[in-house]
DNA sequence: TCTAATTGTTGGACTGGGTCTAGATATTCC
DNA sequence: GGAATATCTAGACCCAGTCCAACAATTAGA
């Protein structure tokens, strides 16, 4: 392995930007005020990030990877509907008030705004992919795609209104998966076993 | 009322976007040249919208006055779970394919990708939002916050599919609301009647 | 040890979306 | 004929994101 080794770790640039975010807000803070604090080119951000958004939805990705191993690991024989509720489960347990994104803990002092609701609908989204094409494998039947896309996009819009309602809920609230479980089971029953 | 008149209508600013649009797709076309094409200056683009995705999801609004609609005459007697399933058939029968947001209709044409479906939902949390001030007045007990939202995303992003699966099914499809049906039921039976 | 391939970093130029301001133009009301 | 009002335009500006060419630091191999 050859090759330059990074001089700045991506961990600085989260870092960086996460104290600008906290102290002017998202959308105040510029990508190049966030290397300079880092100590880095303002290309040298692009490196590591795809675009600006991509700072908020950090955790995000760790969790879509913890989806899709719990999907990847169902049995054959567990019904599909169970298979997703269980890896939904498992994915909220990963998400403890410090390796939560930044965005939904401190919401209020960073000026979220419509826009930045639609890049995390983005991130949202691949988690919904993940889910249908796991669903689209496992369901039979004529509407198997409708279904299967319905379903994905139906549990994760539960998830998401359980995620926000734990994030708006404060410290003292209690563990994320309390939250998920008491809204993932309905969101699915209807759609039968 | 006095005012210089609007040269330039919004129909006009519509009709140049969709065709440049069609024409080489949504990425590759600038403001100015949509502006240019309906021969106004570039900033005239900006009295009438608020940025270049609104062009493709200008439907969705008249969409959305129709869901506030029929909630808002929703008796109130009627379960809400029923109100609100009323409530997206209706509007789904507005969606004819010519008053059918461009990119739905031509979507394989114009090159849309992820980020450019978040804008699309970031409108459609509009609905969501709707749908959970709705609820949230009729709903009650000690859940009702969480559950509300819970439910309004969910029957929404189900109604999303459906409105995605008929958009690739291509013009041979049955009509909307035969897809929003078949998925707004079961997206509401698990939460209860 | 010298060289080549590899990888990371940088600076600079560039595109395009979006904001802002000042001024020009067209209309209605008085 | 003004005012008052609303639209349109021109210009400058900021910033996110892309691209490219040069440069710096490392390792593998001759």
């Amino acid at each position: 392995m050859a090759g330059r080794p990074r001089a700045s770790s991506q961990r600085m640039l989260e870092e960086a930007a996460s104290e600008l975010f906290l102290e002017q807000g998202y959308a105040k803070t510029t990508i190049e005020q966030i290397t300079q604090r880092a100590g880095v080119s303002r290309n040298t951000f692009f490196n590591y990030f795809g675009s600006k958004s991509d700072l908020l939805w950090i955790e995000l990705d760790t969790s879509l990877a913890v989806l899709s191993e719990a999907l990847a690991e169902a049995p054959e024989g567990e019904p599909p509907l169970r298979a997703v509720a269980g890896a939904l489960h498992a994915t909220a347990e990963t998400f403890t008030p410090e390796r939560a994104p930044l965005v939904l803990t401190q919401h209020e002092v960073m000026g979220i705004d419509a826009e930045l609701k639609a890049t995390g609908l983005a991130r949202a989204l691949a988690h919904a992919d993940v889910i249908e094409r796991f669903l689209a494998v496992r369901l039979t039947g004529p509407d198997a795609a409708l279904r299967a896309r319905a379903i994905a996009l139906a549990v994760l819009g539960a998830a998401a209104a359980a995620v926000g309602r734990w994030a708006a809920d404060g410290p003292e609230r209690d563990p994320l998966v309390a939250y998920v479980d008491r809204v993932v089971g309905p969101a699915l029953a209807g759609f039968g076993g």
